[in-house]
DNA sequence: CTAGTTGCAAAGAGTTTGCATGGCG
DNA sequence: CGCCATGCAAACTCTTTGCAACTAG
């Protein structure tokens, strides 16, 4: 678990810290790259994309599988895991929701016991289309 | 619905008719495009895109959203749509299956009185691990 | 000192677009 | 004949890789 797995450098600190500070929210590599192009410290692209692969695989961060067409999603993940909540994402205006209840658990279990398949809920993500769109329809 | 929204042309026809003769399986880009590398008629691949959106637009066909890095994937629709069931991904093997049962129900309810939501089962795909790669771990 | 890290630029995969030619209706 | 469709290549987006210079431990 606490793989040490690599040096301590700026790069690596500035880049989590980013991500912690954005805690509840998801983000995107894209949003990572344009924050540090626009700081004191510029981090090259590769570097973000290869700390992003890194700290997924130690499970610091989890990767969120959305629409490929506009990037991954990545996420802090606190000392605790089991907080192992949905997303729903909006598909018209792309809005992500963090559903904090259980509602999985049904269909997780009816899943597992009459398909053979463990649901992850951590990677899922269900689309559908949120309230404030569905008014303007 | 019945848009005639364009000509009936034999690369249109040939499209369709390989998604078709797919029935119940999902198809990628990349498959089609490559299938029609090998055949008599060659198709070049930004018309197999037009076509792919146009078809989703109008309702043929169904685009699912996985993980982007190895491209969408279609299905198409018989003439009665509310057949909407669930994909299952496996993140190991990557194996795509299909729900044929309304396991779903519950939580588009409670997703939808609670949360304000409307959850979309035609679009959405849920990760984790299928039974096979459980038990080779 | 030595292995992991950085950054640039180039390479890739998947998808979209511009433009001249070709075909449906 | 007019408009849409086609195909090629170039453009684009997101991500990965090669490589030489650099730095943490």
């Amino acid at each position: 678990m606490t793989r040490p797995s690599g040096y301590n450098t700026k790069q690596r600190e500035a880049i989590l810290h980013y991500i912690i500070s954005r805690d509840n929210t998801h983000v995107t590599a894209a949003q990572i790259i344009r924050y540090f192009e626009k700081e004191a410290l510029p981090i090259g692209k590769a570097t973000i994309y290869r700390h992003l692969d890194k700290l997924t695989e130690s499970g610091a961060l989890r990767r969120y599988i959305t629409d490929g067409l506009s990037g991954a999603c990545y996420q802090y993940i606190g000392s605790d895991d089991d907080d192992a909540h949905l997303h729903l994402k909006c598909d018209r205006c792309g809005e992500l929701v963090h559903l904090e209840c259980d509602a999985l658990g049904d269909l997780e279990r009816h899943v597992l016991d009459e398909h053979a398949f463990h649901i992850n809920a951590t990677k899922t993500v269900l689309y559908g289309t949120c309230d404030d769109c569905l008014q303007k329809a």
